[in-house]
DNA sequence: TTGACATATTCCTATATGGGAATATAATAA
DNA sequence: TTATTATATTCCCATATAGGAATATGTCAA
């Protein structure tokens, strides 16, 4: 049935890359709509576009001040992917690689200890 | 232009939630395809798909031994979500918040030596 | 060779996309 | 009101899906 919406979560939503984009400049601070096409050199019409899909799956958030409208980040809903990508981290990083060769070692005790599975 | 391909880098190849799934499974050791379809109650020609899919994108690695095909996690791959989520970790991670602290009051103290902007 | 098992590929289709272009809506000022 | 600025939406189209079904390819054993 087709690939799934970009809006139906965030891990859809950032794999664009300009969408990427546009959330490390909010990390920097709110911005409105016209300073994120400018400084992606997007046309605002795109702009909005994009912002619309984070706005849906709560990536930002947007206020409206006269007539500009500032989006902000919202940067809680990135945890998914953290928390989900982490899962995965001590399997490549020397941080981890002691803890994993403890853990090894206490698994060697065991099948030592019953020998039949 | 439409959205881009599947293959087009890791943030797209795991937007699908299945092949999250298969990563998350193949964690675990490495896997032949039926196990791999029976497991996320997937038929054999999707799970292949899947799999060629984190294959073009370097996720996971193939050995051949006798009939069956074994998959196996490359998780380096999974670096660039990493990297990219981290930056926005002390957003919300309670661990960053008197880093935050301070990093508020040095600008604090910047700020009142240069008043004028 | 033939058969059985394991995996990959092809063909089909409904669906959603991102960009361009044009236009609509909103808010403020004159 | 009208003009101006800021933003959102709509219409268009080329493209790429993911799943189902069928089939092709590969490997081994008898």
């Amino acid at each position: 049935m087709a690939r799934l919406p970009t809006t139906s979560d965030v891990f859809n939503a950032v794999a664009e890359p300009q969408r990427r984009d546009i959330l490390d400049l909010l990390a920097r601070g709110e911005r409105p709509v016209n300073e994120i096409a400018e400084a992606l050199d997007l046309r605002q019409p795109q702009a909005s576009k994009h912002l619309r899909v984070l706005k849906e799956v709560g990536l930002v958030n947007v206020r409206t001040e006269g007539k500009q409208r500032l989006y902000s980040l919202n940067s809680e809903s990135l945890k998914p992917i953290h928390d989900w990508v982490k899962t995965f981290e001590h399997l490549w990083s020397e941080r981890f690689d002691r803890l994993d060769d403890y853990l090894k070692t206490l698994q060697a005790q065991e099948q030592s200890h019953e020998p039949e599975e």
